[in-house]
This record gives C-alpha cells, sequence and structure tokens, in this order.
DNA sequence: TATATCTCCTGCGGGC
DNA sequence: TGCCCGCAGGAGATAT
C-alpha cells in the first residue's frame, strides 16, 4: 500500500478534504474541522512505513499524516466523480483524483502527528514507540532476539506487541512465523533456547517477505492495494484458518485454539509445547 | 515496571 | 423470515 501511495499520491496537492465518520479521525484530538484546515493546501513529499504505521509527509510543515488501517481499512486512489463507497470515511481531493480512506470495522483512521528524532531515524511521534520492522535497513535480527527472550510471556504475545522488538506481525503472521519456527505458540519467550528464538526472528522476515511478494494476505474484499486488487498470499498460508487440514510438514491435524479473544493456529505435533 | 485483559466496531454466518 | 449471538482483530486504556 505504501509503494502504491507514493506512485500515486507523492507530488499531489490536497485541494479539499471531507470527513463523514468522526470515529475515522478520533485520533486527532483537535478534531476534524483542525485536521481539514491542516491538510487542505498541503502537497504530499513522500510517503513512509513502520509496521503496520501508515504516513505522509508535506512539503509546507513537518506534521505527518498518520494513517493506521486497523481490520478492515483501505486506502484508495479513485478518480473524481466515482460513486462514493459507502464506508468511505473520509476523502481527499487530489485534483482529478481522490484519495479514499474506506473502513468497514472503523479500527483505523487518520491523524497529524509532528515528526520526531528517535534512535536515529526521524519518525511521527505516535510511531516513537514501535519497534522497527523486518524491513527496516537498520533491523537487527540478533538484537531482536535478544529483546524477545528476555520477555517472561508467551512467544505469540510477545510476537503480537509492536514495541517488544519487531513490529508488522499481526494474528496471521504470527501463527504462520511460530509454524514455519516450529514453536509452540504459548511457549513462554524467556524459556526458549538462543537459536529457537532466532528461527523465530528469520522465520517472521522469510514469511513477511513472501506475504509483501504476494501482494499481502487477503481473504475478501476487506484486503486490498491501493487500486483495489487483492493481495495471494492466503493461498500460501500453512496454519492460519487450517483447522482440521493435515500439516503440510507432518500431516497431523492443524489445530485451533482460543488465545486472548482471537484464535491461534499450530500444528500439534512439529509445535510441541516443550 | 511488566504483563494481562478489556474495549472499540461492523458485517456475516450459524442456530433457533 | 427474523432475531440473537459469536467471531474476526489492532492498539490504546485499564487492571493486575
Amino acid at each position: 500500500m505504501r509503494r502504491g501511495l507514493a506512485d500515486h499520491v507523492v507530488d499531489r496537492m490536497i485541494r479539499s478534504v471531507e470527513v463523514t465518520h468522526p470515529r475515522a479521525v478520533r485520533r486527532h484530538v483537535p478534531g476534524a474541522p483542525d485536521l481539514i484546515a491542516r491538510l487542505t493546501g498541503s502537497r504530499i513529499a513522500g510517503a513512509h512505513r513502520r509496521g503496520k504505521f501508515l504516513w505522509l509527509t508535506f512539503q509546507e510543515h513537518d506534521d505527518a499524516l498518520m494513517v493506521h488501517l486497523g481490520m478492515s481499512g483501505q486506502m484508495l486512489i479513485r478518480s473524481s466523480g466515482t460513486s462514493r463507497d459507502k464506508h468511505a470515511h473520509i476523502v481527499a481531493d487530489l485534483g482529478g483524483t481522490q484519495l479514499l480512506f474506506v473502513d468497514q470495522r472503523t479500527f483505523g483512521g487518520w491523524w497529524l502527528a509532528p515528526l520526531t528524532e528517535v534512535d536515529g531515524s526521524v519518525v511521527p511521534e505516535s510511531v516513537a514507540h514501535i519497534s522497527r520492522d523486518p524491513f527496516d535497513p537498520a533491523f537487527d535480527p540478533k538484537a531482536v532476539a535478544v529483546r524477545l527472550r528476555n520477555r517472561r510471556s508467551e512467544i505469540k504475545r510477545v510476537l503480537l506487541d509492536q514495541t517488544a522488538g519487531m513490529s508488522g506481525i499481526g494474528n496471521i503472521y504470527a501463527d504462520e512465523s511460530l509454524w514455519r519456527a516450529k514453536i509452540h505458540p504459548q511457549q513462554v519467550a524467556d524459556e526458549l533456547s538462543r537459536p529457537a528464538v532466532a528461527r523465530v526472528v528469520e522465520a517472521a522476515q522469510v514469511v513477511m517477505t513472501e506475504a509483501l511478494a504476494a501482494g499481502g494476505t487477503s481473504f475478501d474484499s476487506l484486503y486490498v492495494n491501493v487500486n483495489g486488487s487483492s493481495g495471494y498470499f492466503s493461498r500460501s498460508l500453512n496454519a492460519y484458518g487450517r483447522e482440521g487440514e493435515p500439516c503440510g510438514r507432518c500431516g497431523a491435524s492443524i489445530i485451533r485454539e482460543k488465545f486472548t479473544n482471537r484464535s491461534s493456529f499450530y500444528c500439534p505435533r512439529c509445535q510441541r509445547l516443550r
């Protein structure tokens, strides 16, 4: 999505902004009128990302437009005059084209945040606490493995914690990474061996690289790029969503278990709790 | 201070 | 057919 935005919106000026759902801008504390006023007339300078956080920078000022897609958010490019999507909560007119923020479940949103320097990188303040993701040039797998292994919590919880050492991993990629590394999701991180944690980090890098190459993981029309096309990584999933199906490695039936208001999928034979 | 749980939300599918 | 319930899940707030 970041790449798509870089291709379609960089160097474009925001001519007007319309906010039709207050929840979409709830993280912009001064409110929708302030967000609209500060974006209008701004020319987009760049599109950036860390983990699941996306932001646009501008030529005129040092505030970044933060974008988080939550579960169902989309950033879509449409020709002006195209019929409005029911869940298009924010529309930015770029002159001839529109940048839409569409979000069915309203977990995502837009807000402005000042840029700041953290650990040698310039990022929005909202991202200062978020760990680097595996595609960050400064991502250090060995240092990340040490940080993860310091946590006395289940390894899957640690992977989902965006501040724990590595960001960008959600429920799907956590299950896929742990399947690949042959680690049980409930294994406590600080009870894992150094090689085992290193294996998890490496597996996460591989899983996310493959997913990125496939355009992301899509199960339905909610997961699309800026042009509305879906990713195809879901066809490559080994554990997530495969309850009762044979493990591609050993043939055992994939198990689904409740995990903090969501589900974990894993192979009971390859991923034993030790 | 570290870790765990709750909450927000909408559309869909299943059960009755 | 219509109603109700559970489920999906990211991240901040709140609780332990």
